[in-house]
Parts: structure tokens; sequence; C-alpha cells
DNA sequence: TCAAACATTCAAAGCGCTTTGAATTATGTT
DNA sequence: AACATAATTCAAAGCGCTTTGAATGTTTGA
């Protein structure tokens, strides 16, 4: 059986019009049921699928959402949680038969980027990942009319758009004041980098905490950098060689509390027995923590969930273009483990 | 100055047929310098980019590469390992003008995707990640007529097919004879899926090693599984609790490492001084091992270099449908880290 | 029974490029 | 000056779809 690879060969199979084949693949109305049958079980038999480069240009729309994710020109980083938050979005493009395009960008090139996707007309959307504080790609996007969705938000943009974030602030806020209550005041935190916006918040949420409790800031307790594992390591073993060591420390993501590990076991300290550890656990597929007593206490969202989410917002706002920008906060779950212990001061 | 959007309002612009002006943005020879130049200027002046859709539909090429990420139904995991493969593909993609579409599928649908990439014409090829044992894929892109490129191989499997893989076998074994000559001979190994191709080979390389030593393999020392931080965790517990324990462990991944750790840790064993580990290292970014001395001994092979060097094959037998399939073999290399040490019996 | 109304199908134009084959202009040769 | 040759430019066809507006066939109602 000879495929048949064009609507032309399979219309005149059918001794039909090009017009009543496409009708009847595309489910129109006027198409009657029986010929619309016909035409499916021909197309079927002869695994015909329309040229999607034909109609792509027939029907004006790309049906590609672009992901450009973009690293600093110092440190070429592909941060592994891309990974999970691309996973939630594919699943959502598949039902709307959208398509994924994958760029990687140096930070400098990204603005370019988006304008060539405009200006050749490339994509439907995009997703923003990784906004930073007044971060300069969503007034390029309204400009560009393109339609697109943040990971995230952007403090002190004025602008409307479209995200999908968690409550970091809060996450962190709670998370502080967890460790408070067990009696830490002492309290390390090794976050993301500063011009991050969820760093930023998270820091702002770790404060807010402390000084609800009429305790300081004490900026020699926070590390900002690249979430990496080596990161991580370092971090805490600058922070246990402090003269006041911190009791316990907030991790802004699993890969660098994988480093804090590594630090309190050449220390020879103990996680939760010596001192407690916290992170923002983005439930990453390859790193889930699912004993019976989670490994870490945790603020606890899946960054897959994001990616379904924000791919959903997107494409709702691709379908309706006059809608309201709308925003999606997600609270994360604060959860148990056993890496958070009371405080119990050393016998002096 | 308002945008132009397509060749006719540019042509008309410049007086000047689309025919010349295509050429001319194209570089093709017969255009007079004086035009092109003219015609460059006008269209950055304009911000003229061609229609992507346009042409991809009249030159006939998608310009777009695949890949098709698949899970197996029961854990749906998204290896790390792709952002820094697709980080690398994606360089040699940029230059040559290609974009990169992304794809996630269960196991079982992935042949459907193919079927249907290559029926609606959809991408000039795809490349094919984690192959197993005797991978079905292969022959059927081959019917397909879809050029690809496999990263990995597929042992038992006849046809010719152009791919990118790391000597597996050869890394394995000289990681296990460099073990055996630091006097340990009880030596454990957590190692990928035992379906996946690069797994088998890797323990094909660590049995020659034993074998060449006169040592016999013994199956309850290697653990397959999916390469999670909690099955390297669970993996290490279980070879612990053996009887003869072993001295040393080989990981397939620093990920399963990292669970080896925490296990170590957990039975307050220390990495070198207690018990060797050494490493299959993919080269991460986000858990480079970069201090003076490396945390782990390891066989390292970057799998960005990995994903470059596929793409470059890919796009290279795109160019030359006739080419003979080629096979790149990259050799691991072997680098002395600080958690492997010559075995010391203990004093009975 | 006949026109109006509805259901179904069709021919042709158009999406914005590339490319073919022809036409025009410039240059070189004797 | 006259012709061949090379250098440029052009008009039109074509890529494989979707969609518009018209045409045909079928029912329905008075």
């Amino acid at each position: 059986m000879k495929n048949i690879t064009n609507l032309k060969q399979l219309s005149s199979i059918l001794e039909l019009s090009q017009t009543t084949v496409s009708r009847a693949l595309n489910g129109f109305p006027e198409v009657n049921e029986k010929t619309r049958h016909r035409v499916q079980l021909a197309a079927k038999k002869y695994n015909y699928l329309p040229n999607t480069r034909a109609k792509r240009l027939a029907s004006g729309k790309s049906m590609t959402i672009a992901h450009i994710i973009s690293s600093s020109k110092e440190h070429e980083l592909v941060n592994p949680i891309f990974s999970d938050f691309i996973a939630g979005a594919t699943e959502r493009y598949k039902e709307g038969n959208y398509d994924l395009m994958l760029t990687l960008a140096k930070d400098e090139d990204e603005v370019e980027i988006y304008k060539d996707l405009a200006a050749r007309s490339a994509v439907d959307g995009v997703v923003v990942h990784a906004p930073k504080i007044n971060d300069n790609r969503i007034a390029m996007l309204n400009k560009l009319g393109l339609p697109f969705v943040v990971h995230g938000r952007s403090s002190g943009v004025q602008e409307n758009y479209n995200w999908v974030d968690v409550n970091n602030e809060n996450a962190f806020f709670r998370a502080t004041e967890f460790l408070l209550d067990l009696g830490h005041n002492s309290i390390g935190l090794i976050n993301g980098n500063p011009d991050m916006d969820f760093a930023m918040r998270r820091a702002a949420g770790y404060s807010r905490a402390l000084t609800k409790n009429q305790l300081d800031t004490d900026t020699t307790k926070i590390y900002s950098g690249d979430m990496t594992e080596p990161f991580g390591y370092t971090s805490t073993l600058k922070l246990l060689e402090a003269k006041n060591a911190p009791t316990a420390i907030i991790s802004s993501s699993i890969i660098l509390a994988i480093g804090i590990r590594r630090a309190l076991e050449d220390k020879n300290l103990k996680i939760g027995r010596d001192i407690s550890v916290l992170i923002f656990d983005d439930d990453l597929s390859y790193f889930r923590d699912e004993g019976k007593i989670p490994l870490f206490t945790s603020a606890k969202s899946s960054v897959r969930e994001a990616g379904y989410k924000s791919a959903n917002l997107l494409l709702d706002a691709i379908d309706n273009p006059n809608q309201e920008k709308q925003g999606i906060l997600l609270e994360a779950e604060l959860t148990i483990g056993s890496s958070t212990k009371r405080y119990k001061p050393a016998h002096k």
C-alpha cells in the first residue's frame, strides 16, 4: 500500500474536492457524515496526515511555543529544573497539538532572539524562564505583541502580563517561622542569585519572619549564587566557620542541599541531630524524596505542575488575545521530614 | 518606522522583483553586489526577516530536529542529563539555523510519534535517546526514511545507523581494574536498567575486568534500576547489609552517587576511607566536580559534548543523504579523585 | 407542484516564500 | 558596429494546505 502524501492525491482518489476532504478531516460541520467517514477511512488507510509546513502557512499559525533558556555568560549552566518544568508543559501542548521549541541563549542574546522569533513569525508564544527583578524581557515582549507567560514574576515591572509563580515569600516566611518555633535563632540561608526575582522574594519572606520575631537579618548568614551542588557545599562550609554559626539552614533547592549535606558530612555533623536543614523542593523526578518520613523538611511545590499550568495559561491567552492578563499563585506545602529538630543548646 | 513583514512589500519599496530580493538575502551569486547591499540595508531598516512558515513550505525543509524523550509508564522521569545533552546539541543547531523541537512520550507511544512526524513531514531529522538492547526504533526510522542519530548504540540491531556513544565497556573495564589494582576484590555496581544498552555494556566491562583477574561476577553485588538518588541510596544500603559487603562501589551516574553518599553517611562510613566509590560522570553543569582534587574518582565524558557531536553528525547526514552511516566513539577519561583509596583489610 | 431553505460540495484564490526559465542589460571581441 | 557572452533582473509557477464565495443537490412548506 503506497502512502499518500498530499491532499490532492487523497481527494482525487476519493473523487472529492480538496475543500471537502480538508473540511472532513478538520471536523467542519458542513460535511456529510457519511462522506466524512469515508474520508477518515481513506486517510487512515493511506497513512495520510496533512503536511505540517503547509498547514502552518495556510492557517497562519505556527502551532509552536518557544522556551528560551538563558544562562549567564560566565557560567553556562542548564538548570535541571527545566527538565521537569518542560515535562509538565509538554503534556499541555500535546493536548492542544502544539509543538515545543527549545532554544538556549546567552543572557545578552535573549532579547535578540525574541525579536527574531517575532519578526520571522516562527512561534505563537513563548515562555519566559527565570525572571529577574525589573526584567526587561516583559516590556519587550509586550511591545512585540508576542503572547507569553512568565514562570515566576518580576518585581518592579509595571506592565500587565501572564504569570505562574509559587508564593515564595510566604513559603520562606513559613519555613523560617517553623525553624524559629523549634528554637533556632541563628538560621542560614543559601539562596539563588540576588538578581533573580524568586531569590529576592525568598529572602524577603525569611527576613519578615525574623523581624516578626524581633531578630535582625544577619547578611553574613545569607549566601546567594548559582544553585549548584558545589555552591551549596562551599556556602555551608563558610556558614559553619563563622563565629556565630547557624543551627539551621534553609536551602533554596534540593541540589544546593546535596552540597550542604556533603559539607556537613565533612564536618562530621549529622543533619537533624546537629543541625537542621529545610529546603525548597521542586519535586524533581530524579530527586524525589519519597520515604515514609521524607528526608528533608521542605516547602514543596511541583515545578512540573507549574509547567503544565504555565502552558495552559499561555495557550489560553493565545486563543483569547483580548482577555485580561492573569497571574496564578501556587502555594508551597510545608512538609515535615527528618532534617529538622528542636534546637538543643550545646552543653557548655 | 513601520516594520515590513513580507517580501512583496520589501521588494516593492526597493523597486525590485521578489526573486532578486530573495536571492540577495540568501546570498545567491547572481545578484549585483550593490543591489545586495541595498537590499540588506533595507531589510535591516524595516526589520524584515523572511517568514519561517512560508520559507519552510517553499523550501521543502523543516529546519527542525526533534528530540523525543520517553519515559516508562511506571516511572515518569525526566533525566537531568538531557538538559546538558540538549545544551550541546542546540549549540550546533544554532550554527546551522535549525530549530530544536522537544517531545516527551511514554515509551509505548514513541514509535507512533516517529510515524506521525514522518507522515506530516514536520522535521528533518530526529535524535534517538536512551537506546535499549535490540531497540526497535532504529529499524522503524530506517524504514520511514527519516534521518536520525542515536545517542548510544543498540546491541543486537543489524541495521546501519549513525550514532555517538561513549565507550562504556572500556570505561567500566578500566574503572574496575583500577579498583582491583587498589586491592579491592569485592566491588559493587549500581547501574541503569538492564534493558538499557549502556547499562549492559557497562556491566560487561565490569565483568571482563573481574574475569581477567580471576574473579567471578557476583550478581548479588549488581543493582540495576532508574538512576535516581533514592535508587542509589537503597541499593547501597542493601550492598552494605550483605554478608560479604563490597569495599568499593562503582556508580553509573553522579545522581546515584549522591544516594550512595547518603547511605554511607547513615552507616557512618566515610567515602574513600571506609569505602571507595568510583562514578561515571557525565559532567553535568549543576553537579560539576571542580575542586583542586575532584571529589570523585570518575570515568568522565561530557554529555554536552556528545550532544554537540550528535547534532553535528545528524545535520551532516541530512545534507548528504547518501553518505555512509557513521559511528563516533568517545573515550571517557579516568580521573583520580579522593573517593578511592587502597584497600586496607580491617584488623581482625 | 414550485420556490424557498437547507445541506453538501466545489473551483479558485491566497498564505509568503523559493525557484525555474525567460528577458533584459552590460561587457567584450573582432 | 555587430554579435556573442556574461551579468542581472524578472514574471510566473509551485510548495500543500485553508478558506471564501459560488454552485449544485435535497428537503420542506404552502
